[in-house]
DNA sequence: GACGATCTTTCACGGGACGTTCACCGCAAG
DNA sequence: CTTGCGGTGAACGTCCCGTGAAAGATCGTC
């Protein structure tokens, strides 16, 4: 009788994936990808190097040409609202998959900080 | 001249292959072979590098040049779009297969990501 | 070797996701 | 009140990716 599968069949091995926990979420920077309780939070290639760039500074505040240089590779211009479009953009998405939690702080007139608060 | 009958005759015996098993897929890697609900989806042999690099790391996001690098086995160069060519040829026969489900997710600007789902 | 079939690689086109910039407005600070 | 910094939505251009098809490579058969 012809035999499906066969007794070696196993399931399929996940392999492990460098990963950085904090609070309720799980970064894995290899893969650009960000999870908020195990749900993908689907951050575009922008959107996860201001965040990892804010992440990696856990609990200090970073000035905004710091995070515009480390994120963009330049010296920031005057008046360029790169960083705020794309930290409103980060806090958005991170809203929508963790209602409950606050993760970026704004320090008026230097920059932002990155530590989850649950309000 | 081949005989079945003599005394020593045997049934044709049926070597198991190492099979992985993922949603319903099964995967022979020493036979090139997948099928899906049991039935043969006949990739060829660079399709089939290409659909198990991406199931071997089953729901993580695959980099595009890492995952040409570990089909063709060197650097990709810009602009290449072998990746996209053959991921869309997976996608083709694995859809002719297994209509309902949906295996490959687009990372855009980064990779690919194998995770088995039924929309 | 010539031919045909099959598989791989490359090319070109079009739609759409993403990144950038701008404009408007609320609010903090003095 | 006045100033200017930051939140926010949206327009716009870029280029990434899906897709079909041509061109090239590989293999088997006659």
């Amino acid at each position: 009788m012809l035999r499906g599968a066969g007794p070696t069949a196993a399931p399929l091995a996940r392999r492990p994936s460098p990963t950085l926990r904090v609070a309720n979420l799980k970064i894995r920077p290899e893969e650009f990808e960000v999870l908020a309780d195990d749900r993908r939070v689907g951050l575009t290639l922008r959107e996860f190097q201001v965040f990892l760039a804010l992440a990696e500074r856990y609990d200090r505040v970073v000035p905004r040409p710091e995070l515009y240089a480390h994120v963009w590779g330049g010296p920031m211009t005057k008046r360029d609202r790169s960083v705020d479009v794309f930290v409103r953009k980060v806090r958005r998405k991170l809203a929508a998959s963790a209602p409950d939690w606050t993760y970026i702080h704004t320090h008026f007139g230097i920059g932002y900080r990155f530590t989850p608060e649950r309000p």
